[in-house]
DNA sequence: TTAGTATATGTCAGATGTGACATATCGCAA
DNA sequence: TTGCGATATGTCACATCTGACATATACTAA
């Protein structure tokens, strides 16, 4: 992972914190939060593409602005879950969501 | 989806029911099952191909039997996120993940 | 400045997911 | 049949996720 990415997760509250924990993440772990960021960064560059407000999206996910928000951040509280049930609400097809998938971050 | 496999979700406790019930589902929870049902057999047809039994592959996963057999049946109270986890940890990649998830159910 | 709109952050009660355990069922060899 | 290893199912305490709310911050326009 670059360092760049590392601190943008820090700052998510990802504890990835002192270099010893960052050592201590797991592949697999590391392998699932970049996962997740790039849902995060699709979900967000669908929404703007959209021209949705969060709230506008929040409404369409019967769910509320600040989840959106956190979702959008990649918050340690959203689940992968919920980033791909906002994606196939937004039209995202399953092939689609393979290929997100498939794209290293 | 096609009735055999509304059935085997049925017994899984996806109250998918009555045909109500069914037609109640939004187009996406059906592709967020389908998806997770994709994982859940690709975890169950890894596992075999490793040869390891359900209880080897739980101390793999700091998990229990129980719950791997919960996965590989779909059960409700499975999330995705732990399927993803179980893959990766049994060597699946980021490319190989997004091609279970691209293929349809 | 002020006001308005969009986004971000912290918190919390209720919902959902998780490992663990007990127990049941299956498949097969002796 | 009996016994045994593997898998399935039900339950539960504890952990994590979620929507909602309050509030903060950022950016424009008047």
């Amino acid at each position: 992972m670059k360092e760049s990415k590392k601190k943008a997760l820090e700052k998510r509250g990802w504890s990835v914190g002192s270099a010893k924990d960052f050592l201590k993440m797991t592949d697999e772990e590391a392998a699932l939060i970049e996962l997740k960021l790039s849902l995060a960064e699709n979900l967000k560059t669908r929404r703007q593409k959209s021209h949705l407000s969060q709230e506008q999206l929040a409404k369409l996910l019967d769910s509320s602005q600040s989840r959106v928000a956190k979702m959008e951040a990649c918050d340690r509280s959203v689940s992968i879950e919920l980033l791909l049930r906002a994606l196939l609400r937004l039209g995202a097809t399953r092939r689609q969501l393979g290929a997100i998938i498939s794209k290293a971050a």
